[in-house]
RNA sequence: CGCGGGGUAGAGCAGCCAGGUAGCUCGUCGGGCUCAUAACCCGGAGGUCGUAGGUUCAAAUCCUACCCCCGCAACCA
């Protein structure tokens, strides 16, 4: 028996999951069905990313203990992906003692083969907090915690020396080309390692949340490096060595196209340091969009994965996922597709093929499966597309699957019209002979459609008049022609996928909705008067404008406040022409600290509303006033 | 000149690497069938393949320039 290992990211533990965390497990979940079916013992891991310091403030928001809380969220993960039948062997959470263990040995090891070394860290930090924070976790360059601009300081801690692996990295990528799929991400890769590679820092100081490090338990590890090395850990490295030894190296991690570097740079790095050999392949899929705006975490607008299916099922909304992008490329979800799909390929095709053939049946045969005859090559078809479909699968072009066993259901639909069975002038022999070839396609499909599609296979099977457990044991091999019993008996039921009213679905768009939940309420932290007086808030006159060379985003402004003059740069460029400026009055922060920026010094900010979806306006007085007046 | 992906019927895509009647799904129009979930089957209309040049007997496909979108990187006082 052969092995297949596959991973999924582990998901940030802090907030709820979403169509988007949804279709990397579906598609995972696709693979892992079919290898199965294969006859592999499958390795399915997923988990949840908990060493966060957003997880920690979460936790003290709820008065929980962080621990409490990475429990509660794990939960909410889990039932999410047990309602939508994700077939799962292991589900880790960073904070099990096992994974924590398994990381201070991983992260000892690297270290023992002398890849680490202490030197200077540079990061944002919070003095409101007294932590650092990760790009990620930022607001907008803010704190997330506090709203108030993260500050750049440095701290000592340990580095990983990853700048050494880059031609490693390099001859692993140049060997093995399925290293990083789909190609167009392995050119950013290459691209990324031909400017060569900085060391990164591995541990983080001032944090109690997170995995000490063995050789200095002042500092944690930090969080992607413990992240990723849940793929060891779930499967058994540190607590299981017959497990891990079976399970890795993985044969695929599947990701979204965001954390391609993490995964094709920095993890290979580790397992290289750390003497162990690599993945076979990482998969960066696409990003989902809802009515063409992005899903995001920090806007908040969402999908519920479990709404949706509670509406439309979870054949429907697997298959949608499954079939309507190819995994790998960006796809868009609406009403208007996801009915159309629902419709045509469930209802009209694969539904309504079911609910002729058993209907046939019942009336000309009394409910039993007739005996078969000429296959008018209806076998060959069904050969080619369930092998078509598993050529597919091996290639992790899920979509394609899908289609390719689609064809065997529209083949067999057009079979129905061109025997027309029904007909008085059929003979019985041959209406026998056609309705047991689409009995057999049909259980054929059944078996086929069992990675992609978890409740109609069993439905289908036992309208067939099977045995349930069968299906569960069958095997790929098993959609060989021929495998049907005549005489067996069929029990017609219900549609299989009732068809959805179009106009219904989209105009209530139930289960679309996209939920923008609010970053925070306004004045959910108040400030004193006096807090407030602290910034010099002034009015301002541009008296130029041009870009900054380099940059896209940003604009170098000359301002008159009062009777000085000052520069200005900010990331409005993309709003605002500069001449269009020139002469406006605008509202400044006088008294923030300057800064560098793109090596322009800007002295002061100026104020601007903006939306999540890239809108933005200048505040502006509603008459001119003199410039340098204060604003308050 | 930072790197990459893309611009093909109303929509979404394939074809391009290995030039030679432009294909698929949905929609649309017409027909057939009436077993079936008003489903199924057949046929039609609809594309100067981003623009302009070039190579060739022949270019969506190769070459050059340009325009426009989208990622990544950079940048976000």
């Amino acid at each position: 028996m052969s092995v297949f290992s596959l991973t999924v990211a582990i998901d940030y533990s802090n907030g709820d999951p979403h169509i988007g965390h949804a279709y990397e497990k579906v598609a995972a979940d696709a693979l892992a069905r079919y290898r199965r079916l294969q006859g592999d013992q499958v390795s399915y891991v997923m988990g949840t990313d908990e060493h966060s310091l957003n997880v920690a403030r979460a936790a003290r928001e709820q008065g929980l203990t962080p621990q409490a809380y990475c429990d509660k969220m794990a939960a909410v993960f889990r039932g999410t992906w047990d309602a939508m039948g994700i077939s799962y062997s292991s589900f880790f959470q960073t904070s099990d003692p096992r994974h924590v263990r398994a990381v201070q040995d991983l992260v000892s090891r690297i270290h023992d083969a002398g890849h680490v070394f202490s030197g200077t860290y540079r990061g944002w930090y919070c003095p409101s907090c007294e932590a650092f924070y990760t790009e990620k976790d930022l607001v907008d360059g803010s704190c997330p915690i506090h709203k108030r601009p993260a500050v750049e300081i440095e701290e000592e801690n340990y580095f990983f020396r990853l700048s050494a692996f880059r031609d490693r990295l390099l001859a692993h990528l140049r060997e093995h080309p399925e290293f990083i799929r789909p190609d167009s991400r392995r050119h950013e890769i290459e691209n990324v390692l031909a400017e060569g590679l900085e060391d990164v820092s591995i541990s983080r100081g001032n944090i109690d949340w997170g995995v000490p490090l063995p050789w200095d338990p002042k500092q944690v590890v930090y969080v992607w490096f413990d992240a990723l090395i849940t793929y060891l850990s779930a499967i058994g490295y540190g607590w299981d060595q017959e497990s891990f030894a079976r399970f890795w190296p993985a044969d695929v991690h599947f990701i979204g196209k965001d954390i391609t570097r993490f995964h094709c740079i920095i993890w290979p790095a580790m397992l290289m340091a750390a003497g162990l050999p690599l993945p076979r392949t990482v998969f960066g899929h696409g990003f989902l969009s809802v009515n063409g705006e992005k899903l995001s975490k920090s806007t908040g607008n969402i999908i519920d994965p479990i709404a949706f299916q509670r509406r439309y099922g979870r054949d429907a909304t697997r298959y949608y996922l499954l079939a309507e992008t190819p995994f790998g490329q960006d796809g868009n979800i609406a009403a208007e597709s996801f009915v159309k799909r629902y419709n045509s390929d469930l209802a009209n095709d694969l539904g309504n093929l079911v609910s002729r053939t058993t209907a046939l049946v019942d009336r000309h045969f009394q409910g039993r499966v007739p005996e078969p005859g000429e296959r008018d090559q209806l076998d060959q078809v069904a050969a080619e597309s369930v092998s078509a479909a598993a050529e597919a699968m091996d290639d992790l072009r899920i979509h394609d699957a899908t289609a390719a066993l689609w064809r065997l259901v529209n083949r067999a639909n057009k079979y129905v019209d061109e025997t027309a069975p029904w007909r008085a002038d059929v003979t019985s022999a041959r209406r026998s002979e056609v309705l047991y070839n689409l009995c057999e396609v049909i259980r054929i499909l059944a078996i086929a459609l069992q990675p992609f599609l978890v409740d109609a296979p069993k439905e289908i099977w036992t309208q067939l008049g099977g045995d349930p457990a069968e299906l569960a044991n069958s095997h790929w091999g098993d959609t060989r022609w021929g495998g049907l019993r005549a005489g067996q008996q069929i029990h017609r039921g219900a549609p299989l996928f009732q068809r959805l009213d179009a106009d219904e679905v989209i105009s209530k768009a139930e289960g679309f909705r996209v939920t923008t939940t609010q970053s925070e309420e306004p004045g959910a932290h108040t400030i004193s008067i006096e807090e407030f007086r602290k910034v010099d808030l002034r009015l301002a006159e541009v008296l130029s404008a041009e870009k900054v060379k380099g940059a896209d985003r940003l604009l170098k402004l000359r301002l008159r406040v009062g009777t000085s003059e000052r520069e200005i740069v900010s990331s409005i460029a993309q709003h605002y022409q500069p001449e269009e400026l020139v002469g406006k009055q605008i509202v400044v922060v006088a008294n923030l600290e300057p800064a560098t920026i793109r090596g322009v010094r800007s002295e002061g900010m100026l104020l601007a509303a903006s939306t999540s979806d890239g809108q933005l306006a200048l505040v502006v007085p509603e008459k001119n006033l003199p410039s340098g007046i204060q604003v308050k």
